[in-house]
DNA sequence: ATTCTAACA
DNA sequence: TGTTAGTA
């Protein structure tokens, strides 16, 4: 059998907002609310395969159905609910963001959080350097 | 020109 | 959600 391709074609979100109808706003949303991951490119801009694709044009349908973004989150872990071929072996779908909904740390102590640990801290590094239109 | 995050409407 | 500000 063919192996996946080590090159697998990303997409900017620029080029999925064209294919998938969604605005980029939604995108980032979606990906906040822990529906969907993305990749990253050294500066930061999201790179999309296509399945990642796939999974966004299944959650705009479901969006018309599930009236909360909570009600499709628990619809994409039930296996089936994608399109007919794509058999997802994991949903590692959680909010990454500790201060949106849900939060990315569950606890401190088991170092099996090492990934989530760096993932928070990079935040952290990202919110200080960041300025802020409105200082109060 | 495009995207990123945060914040405001 | 859309839009805007200030960056990278």
């Amino acid at each position: 059998m063919a192996d996946q391709d080590p090159n697998q074609p990303t997409y900017s979100i620029g080029e999925v907002r064209e294919k998938t109808g969604l605005t980029s706003r939604q995108i980032r949303y979606y990906e906040a609310m822990g529906l969907i991951e993305s990749l990253r490119t050294n500066g930061q801009h999201r790179r999309f395969t296509e399945e990642m694709i796939d999974r966004l044009l299944t959650i705009k349908e479901l969006l018309k159905e599930k009236p909360s973004i909570e009600a499709v989150r628990q619809a994409l872990q039930q296996p089936g609910a994608g399109p007919p071929g794509l058999s997802r072996k994991k949903a590692p779908a959680l909010p990454r963001y500790p201060q949106l909904g849900r939060q990315g740390l569950t606890s401190l102590y088991p170092v099996s959080n090492r990934a989530d640990l760096l993932a928070m801290i990079q935040w952290m590094e990202g919110q200080k350097k960041k300025k802020t239109k409105k200082d109060p």
